[in-house]
RNA sequence: GGGGAUGUAGCUCAGGGGUAGAGCAAUUGCCUUUUAAGCAAUGGGUCGGAGGUUCGAUUCCUCCCAUCCUCACCA
């Protein structure tokens, strides 16, 4: 915080001395509230006549909250009060304050917090309010807060004057962000409510909650660049998790049937209008099911956070229509490129395939250039990803994407022992990547529990890393000691929150869906 | 990391080679049912930072910082 006093402050400070010589504590312990703003509003029914007005005027109220409109006129005032529910407005009369309460009402701004009590009536124009019969101040706050102001047109509409808007402010001051802009808060009213229904379809199919390291010696699960730290007293480096997969498994392997974890993540790549550097995901791992259980629960869980969180599974993202509503659509990648290119990838030769790519000018890492697996998947990526809005799950992907996936069950493994060999052969995977509007909100796998085949591999994986392949995880003994102990038929789900939360809230960037979204920090 | 844009009062913005302007907010006065309250007056700015060009820079140039958009990276 700079040092410098702008006037404004300078001037709440006098106030605030001024309260403190009037006998105020400014800043007092407790304030007991009655009704929240939303509760008064809701409560207040017109008085059939007079009698029954002067019966109301026995009832009173007390609310409390941030003061965010003040409107004075010489011996009487209105002022509104935000509270978490809603405004109220209070009306306030020197003739019935007294002289001393009303001069400390004059002494507050917008942005102090204070206590008002009073009986609820109806304004000439037609607004429930308080008719304030005493003051509490609660908290002087002492920098001033930016002012914006609404106004209801005769068409009911609402205009916002002077929000808000400059969105590396709202991102650094979030708190401000809150008081002042109204959607702000409900954004993160919906997250919360998105989570908790994601919750109760676990809880609702017995999945059980657990908790893993955030700290890993080993980093492992996905592929990407992980955050280091240090431990001081074991002499050793640690990671911030990339992935609680490989912790989940175990958990499997150790007899939970069911598990469920909502964590951060944390990696160590760019920053943009879909990626935070931590980011909120939940996994779940189920015994004895594959990945079309993963699917069902998959868009279950979906749908019901839509119906819990709006009230719809109809939903509008940034102009563009989408129904959440089950079942969604299930599509083989190569399916995909089938019906967008008119290729079979399948019985295309590698350099058919990069060859395609150079011409129709898709760029791809040269390096991968002689695994078809990841060619098929890069080519994907490049012309299917722009269709997929409607929610659908791209199914059966190239074993190169990832080796922790089972095979498909068509396959015996001596044939995959001999398509291994063969480099214009790909496997497939039971894997599945549910896409919404282009974006992959998560990843799924009938999960690999064959010890041999996995070690091989995540051996592949380590060796491409040495060849230079983009991010590769170094090798967890620990994760393939339990895999040989034994893990029974399971699959597992990650899901990404943040990208559910944008879409089922309409935010443009991620980082509107983050209460406090990574901002580099300001130089002093 | 590449490209583009932005940074002026507490907030939202306009302006432009001769050290700045509006609305809201603030201060003072009037105002006892207002609601973007009103009327009148007043104060408030190192024009993101550092250099350079110039008699003179907030304006032009270079670099830096921050932010947004976009591409790359991140399956």
């Amino acid at each position: 915080m700079n040092n410098e006093q702008t006037d404004q402050v300078k001037r709440r400070l006098e106030e605030l001395e001024e309260l403190k010589s009037l006998g105020v504590n400014p800043y007092p312990h407790k304030f007991d509230v009655t009704h929240n703003s939303a509760q008064i509003i809701s409560g207040f029914k017109d008085p059939a006549d007079e009698s029954e007005a002067e019966k109301q005027k026995q009832n009173i109220v007390s609310a409390a909250g941030r003061i965010s409109a003040i409107r004075k006129m010489g011996k009487a005032s209105f002022s509104h009060i935000k509270d978490q529910e809603g405004k109220i407005q209070f009306y306030i009369k020197k003739d019935e304050v007294g002289e001393d309460t009303y001069r400390i009402f004059k002494l507050l701004d917008i942005g102090d917090i204070i206590g008002v009590k009073g009986y609820v009536f109806r304004t000439k124009t037609g607004e429930v309010s308080i008719h304030c019969t005493g003051l509490t101040v609660l908290t002087k706050s002492i920098q001033p807060l930016p002012v914006v102001k609404e106004e209801i047109t005769e068409t009911g509409e609402k205009i916002i004057h002077d929000a808000f808007a400059d969105v590396e402010l709202r991102y650094r001051q979030r708190y401000i962000d809150l008081i002042v802009n109204d959607n702000v808060k409900d954004t993160f009213i919906k997250r919360a409510a998105i989570i908790k229904s994601i919750k109760n379809t676990l809880d609702k199919h017995n999945f059980f909650e657990v908790e893993t390291p955030t700290l890993q010696s080993i980093y492992g699960g996905a592929n990407a660049r992980p955050f280091v730290t240090k431990h001081n007293a074991l002499g050793i480096d640690l990671y911030l998790r990339i992935s609680n997969e490989l912790y989940l498994k175990r958990l499997i392997v150790g007899g939970f049937n069911r598990v469920y974890e909502f964590v951060k993540d944390f990696r160590n790549e760019g920053i943009d209008r879909t990626h935070n550097p931590e980011f909120t995901q939940v996994e779940w791992y189920q015994a004895y099911g594959d990945y079309f259980d993963s699917m069902n629960l998959f868009e279950e869980a979906v749908e019901q956070a839509a119906i819990d969180a709006l009230g719809t599974t109809k939903i509008n993202y940034q102009g563009t229509d989408i129904d959440l509503k089950r079942p969604w659509k299930r599509l083989k990648m190569t399916d995909a490129i089938k019906e967008k290119t008119g290729l079979d990838v399948i019985n295309m030769k590698r350099a058919e395939i990069a060859e395609y790519m150079q011409k129709n000018e898709i760029e791809f890492d040269k390096r991968i250039s002689g695994n078809k697996g990841l060619l098929i998947a890069s080519l994907f990526e490049a012309t299917c990803e722009e269709d997929l809005i409607q929610p659908t799950f791209v199914i059966d992907h190239p074993i190169d994407t990832t080796p922790l996936c089972k095979p498909m069950r068509e396959y015996s493994l001596s044939q995959i022992d001999e398509m291994k060999k063969d480099p214009e052969q790909v496997i497939f995977v039971e894997r599945f990547e549910p896409y919404i509007n282009k974006w992959e909100l998560g990843n799924s796998y009938t999960e690999l529990n064959d010890p041999i085949l996995q070690r091989k591999l995540l051996e592949e994986q380590v060796e491409r890393g040495r060849g230079g392949e983009a991010e590769t995880h170094p090798m967890d003994e620990d994760f393939l000691n339990a895999i040989e102990i034994g893990m029974p038929p399971t699959t597992g789900v990650g899901m990404g929150i943040d990208r559910l939360v944008m879409l089922l809230t309409n935010s443009y960037s991620i980082r509107d869906v983050l209460l406090f979204p990574l901002m580099k920090p300001l130089d002093s």
